[in-house]
DNA sequence: GTCTATACCTAGATAGAC
DNA sequence: GTCTATCTAGGTATAGAC
């Protein structure tokens, strides 16, 4: 007997984790936390639910887990588009568009980032998670207050306005379905934020 | 056997019925929907939890029924707010004051209309409840466009993002505790509301 | 390690006594 | 009409065979 797991044996633990997360989360983009029951999330994944235990301690770590994943993910292209070369306005509008494109293109997963009931746990890692998002906003929003291009003003307000405008069509769309009228979704989204953020008009 | 309940009758039943109701929002808006059990708001009410179907069919019906009754007086209180006398910016200040500072005033309600996890029936409520706060705010805009006091824009993304930004202060408070730092909150509120809209720096 | 079967708990809803 | 007691469904978590 060895003391040790084989290497081949931790990857392929590690495949089947790693496939069970992919699972769950294609299932909550699907169907929402509250109707991913571990039942569903194991048969999506193509194993017994009581075999879910052998990766997670309980639904709730798997929930969290999934959430992590995904969150992370959109605070990175964020933050990337966000420090990106330009003016602090420019980035912003650049960030506004992404951020909001991205959650019209991937709504399911959007909303279960940002808005559709879930666990505790779940909730508590989204505050931090929306956390995030408002200090990338007030980051460039102080930048441009301090080069001038922006009027003073409270930059965790205008960062949570812009989270919570976002987070709003989200939910509920104005009718944006196909692609022309996202677009102009998206246009007027952009100017939304540069008027909130007291950018001078173009 | 009288044929119809007397008058006394029926208002007896009103009266435990309303008393019901009033119970049933007071712990939501302590504990929030999810803990919100017919057993918790029987008790609260004095009654067993069986007798709650005596007045509502279904747990989902008494949610609902809490729901509209204080989502209705918000409206109704914007809507008044928002049709004094004043320029369409004024009222539009006004309206983005009196709305964040009753949540703020009463957080646990607020929070329960327009942010906590529900029943999905709930869920539709509030959608609906959220249009109705969005068309009010829409209104004013596109006063103030007409007059000339705003900017061209899409009002009704406007009003998504004041909805949007009053909720996700509300939900994270940025820490607002005392009646000092909310006021200066509301403040901000309102400015950032105003360059929103796109109205002049005054 | 993964499966099947099941224990157990929570919470909504119902039945029948009073 | 209201209470007590109970039924039921749905879903998490566990036990033991393979």
């Amino acid at each position: 007997m060895a003391y040790r797991k084989t290497p081949a044996e931790i990857s392929r633990l590690e495949a089947a984790r790693e496939h069970l997360i992919a699972a769950a989360t294609s299932v909550v983009t699907e169907v929402g936390w509250s109707q991913a029951s571990v039942t569903a999330v194991a048969d999506s994944a193509g194993i017994a639910a009581g075999s879910v235990y052998q990766h997670f301690s309980s639904k709730a770590a798997l929930a969290v887990e999934v959430f992590r994943r995904a969150a992370g993910r959109e605070v990175e292209v964020l933050g990337e588009v966000l420090h990106e070369p330009g003016t602090p306005v420019e980035r912003l509008a650049r960030g506004v568009e992404v951020f909001a494109r991205r959650a019209l293109e991937n709504r399911g997963l959007a909303y279960a980032l940002l808005a559709a009931p879930a666990d505790p746990a779940v909730g508590a890692e989204r505050l931090e998670f929306r956390r995030r998002y408002r200090a990338l906003f007030a980051e460039v929003v102080h930048e441009g207050i301090e080069e001038g291009l922006l009027p003073a003003q409270n930059g965790e307000i205008t960062a949570a306005a812009l989270t919570g405008a976002v987070g709003e069509v989200l939910v509920d769309p104005l009718g944006a379905r196909d692609e022309e009228t996202t677009g102009a979704l998206l246009t007027e989204l952009v100017a939304m934020a540069l008027r909130c953020a007291g950018a001078p008009r173009s």
